[in-house]
DNA sequence: AGATACTTTATAATGATTCTAAAGTAGTGT
DNA sequence: ACACTACTTTAGAATCATTATAAAGTATCT
């Protein structure tokens, strides 16, 4: 399914024109199987390598940032200078590995059900999202 | 308690010179009775507005990192360009109101206990942070 | 007081991100 | 296929939070 008709209909869907551009990043972002947790340079990285034509950076950036607002990607909240984002949407928790840096995602049966008893008079939960940092 | 001699204690105690800049800091840091999430430009214009000399924003850098070394402030992970920090430096959760973009600290018995289930070889649990966004 | 290490400060450098505006391209209608 | 228009890409400049530099100032010790 991650193929690159998928990726035309799904830009189409929500407006975003497919150029080579566009359908060279969702391969690097979502022809994976498992979530990918990246930062701008990261992804800047990987489609040098895997890429043959030559992608700006503030391509990646409009385009990261499209998808962002298209929820195709995340962005997590981590104390790093560099933006993270997450190719898994839904909402979910996170284990932050600190040896690695790297982050590992929590499938909602990883994680007990999280009570929160206190509120907030006329505001709503919007999300719940919980970090837990590992380390050796 | 939150008064001059006690912050000279504080810095002294961890080896930290207590400098006129030290103490102005001190006092708009803790002298308060709830706590306090803030940025370095926070801070700043705080120092600004309170204190009669004025201290370099260089200054203000180094000892708020100087202040993170030695547990006396934490640092908030949030999608912002900023760098948060907090003067609750225990482990704690959070509200954080998406309308005003300010946080709200959660007691622990705010919240139900939080249970991993999943462990990852190797590794042992640091900490565990909830941040649940909220709004109108 | 004098010696020394630590601290503050103005200023420059860095680096991620955002902006700009010109050139390129995709979609639409003919 | 051709032209028209709106959207997209791009190189490069600008922005801005943060970090580094190095000279002047200060706290502490003897
Ligand atoms: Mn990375
Ligand atoms: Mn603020
Ligand atoms: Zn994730
Ligand atoms: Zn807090």
């Amino acid at each position: 399914m991650n193929n690159k008709e998928n990726f035309i209909k799904k830009l189409r869907s929500s407006g975003l024109r497919p150029t080579r551009q566009r359908i060279e990043i969702c391969k690097a972002l979502y022809d994976r199987k498992k979530t990918f947790h990246f930062t701008i340079d990261d992804l800047n990285k990987i489609l040098r390598k895997k890429s043959k034509e030559k992608i700006s950076l503030a391509t990646i950036y409009n385009t990261v940032y499209a998808f962002k607002n298209k929820n195709y990607l995340k962005e997590i909240s981590l104390n790093t200078n560099k933006t993270y984002f997450d190719t898994n949407v839904s909402n979910h928790h996170h284990f932050l590995d600190e040896n690695s840096n790297r982050l590992i995602d929590l499938k909602n049966s990883d994680v007990g059900k999280v009570k929160i008893k206190r509120k907030i008079p006329g505001k709503k939960i919007k999300s719940i999202e919980i970090l837990v940092r590992i380390s050796d």
